[in-house]
RNA sequence: GUGGGCGUAGCUCAGCUGGUAGAGCACAAGGUUGUGGCCCUUGUGGCCGCGGGUUCAAGCCCCGUCGCUCACCCCA
């Protein structure tokens, strides 16, 4: 048996490859528009970090972590999402101390050890923000624009932004009782999924999808926000219809980490598996305190790079290749393309060959294949009077070029 | 953690009620073509996931196991 890669594992191979440039560059230019800058935290951190912020009591804490002692005996795990070690490097390195808003934006993969399944893996890549220091409603409303303009820019259509107000430490325990004293009453005609979600995350059970036409007298959250978080909410709603930025209201909408607070979102496309939130986030006004920084409100957003990247049309994305393909026929010509290569390397022209020698049909089939604009031919005939072949494969014009000077010939024509 | 589907060439797959393995693409050589792409000929390449069982005989049937995949759960 050869070995393999780790279940729920996977290589992101060449040809995916112009479409993760693609979305990391947009990604990347829109964060810069809207302020932020990058920071690139480790992907593991001592356990307790991911306990504190995501919440013991939580799936991802309680079962998917990729936990492990070091050759000290410290407790460390592979981060399960980005937001807790973002906000761990904001406090440890007193960021709050130098702006009353820190916008930083990353990217890489995390690690649940989860089933794998269409749209979850169990390493997966991230881009996220996380704006700190400030809890007006501009800021939420900022949030929701750069995620919807990123959608925009990478074209992708068909997408809807659901948003939630889940209050805060005020209005949120009132709720959940008052949820509770409701389910109650229903509790013997639930599934069993529920009957358990009943004890450990009550607040879920509104989006069970068996029981979900079961719910529609509920008590929903909004209507037990306190005016505090009434406010909010609403300043938020007027921002983003100010903007014309399209969104309806989920009250169902709920989240899987402790953290969040207030403002919650989530951005779904229908029909691409059971995996289908995009990006998703919210509010954590109270974590920066619980990592133990001063009380400071923060608020971001991650996207799934697989699930956003299976969106984006990849047939549009041109690959970045070489300018030229040396196709070498013989063994004499492969020695003398070699000094050929060098040169026009260092001049920081793109050439490539494969050094097989063989026949021209091949090697022009592998010069397509390239994707190079021109192609070199150095044959032996031409080799034996001193000249070679440079072929324009769009145009298929050909010109002799002497094997004298051909270096700088070559730096001139492929300008 | 629980279920369903599937494991045959590098890739996509066919393989009849069990009879000793096939196609297309890709790759390589050649022919044709004004020096490739179309077309034609030929070739390389398979412990039929792995282990056991039934049988004169297993890619096919049975059991086990590993892997992939989709869904539940959960989430980005």
């Amino acid at each position: 048996m050869t070995v393999q890669s780790i279940k729920g594992v996977k290589d992101v191979l060449p040809e995916d490859m112009p479409a993760w440039h693609h979305l990391e560059a947009t990604a990347r230019k829109l964060f810069v528009d809207y302020g932020f800058t990058e920071i690139r935290v480790p992907i593991f951190e001592y356990t307790e970090l991911f306990a504190r912020s995501i919440g013991a009591s939580t799936d991802i804490v309680e079962k998917e972590m990729y936990t492990f002692e070091d050759r000290d005996g410290r407790k460390i795990t592979l981060r399960p999402e980005g937001t807790a070690g973002v906000v761990r490097a904001f406090v440890e390195h007193k960021m709050y101390a130098q702006n009353a808003l820190t916008k930083l934006y990353y990217m890489g993969p995390m690690f649940r050890h989860e089933r794998p399944q269409k749209g979850r893996f169990r390493q997966f890549y991230q881009i996220g923000v996380e704006a700190l220091g400030m809890d007006h409603p501009h800021v939420d409303v900022e949030i929701l624009a750069i995620v919807h303009q990123l959608y925009a820019r990478l074209g992708i259509t068909g997408l809807a932004l659901q948003v939630n107000s889940l209050g805060d430490s005020a209005c949120r325990g009132k709720y959940r009782d008052a949820l509770k004293a409701y389910l109650k009453k229903k509790l013997a005609t639930l599934c069993a999924d529920c009957q358990r979600r009943y004890e450990t995350n009550p607040m879920r059970v509104l989006d069970c999808k068996v029981d979900a036409d079961k719910f529609g007298d509920s008590p929903v959250m909004l209507d037990y926000l306190c005016d505090p978080c009434k406010a909010h909410f609403h300043a938020v709603e007027s921002g983003l219809r100010k903007l014309g930025i399209p969104y309806e209201v989920n009250p169902r909408l709920v989240r899987g980490l402790d953290y969040y607070t207030r403002t919650t979102f989530e951005l779904v496309m229908g029909h691409v598996g059971a995996q289908n939130t995009v990006a998703a986030g919210g509010r954590y006004d109270g974590l920066v305190e619980e990592i133990g920084g001063p009380p400071t409100s923060g608020i971001g957003f991650a996207l799934g790079v697989e699930r956003t990247v299976s969106l984006m049309d990849a047939d549009t994305l041109i690959p970045s290749r070489p300018v030229l393909y040396i196709a070498a026929l013989g063994e004499e010509a492969v020695k003398l393309s070699l000094p050929f290569l060098h040169e026009l390397r260092r001049a920081g022209i793109g050439v490539d060959t494969d050094y097989n020698g063989a026949s021209l049909k091949s090697q022009m089939k592998k010069a397509d294949k390239s994707g190079a604009g021109h192609t070199l031919i150095l044959g032996e005939q031409e080799i034996k009077n001193g000249k070679a072949v440079l072929r324009d494969m769009r145009t298929k014009e050909q010109a002799e070029i002497g094997l004298g000077n051909i270096v700088d010939e070559l730096k001139k024509r492929l300008r």
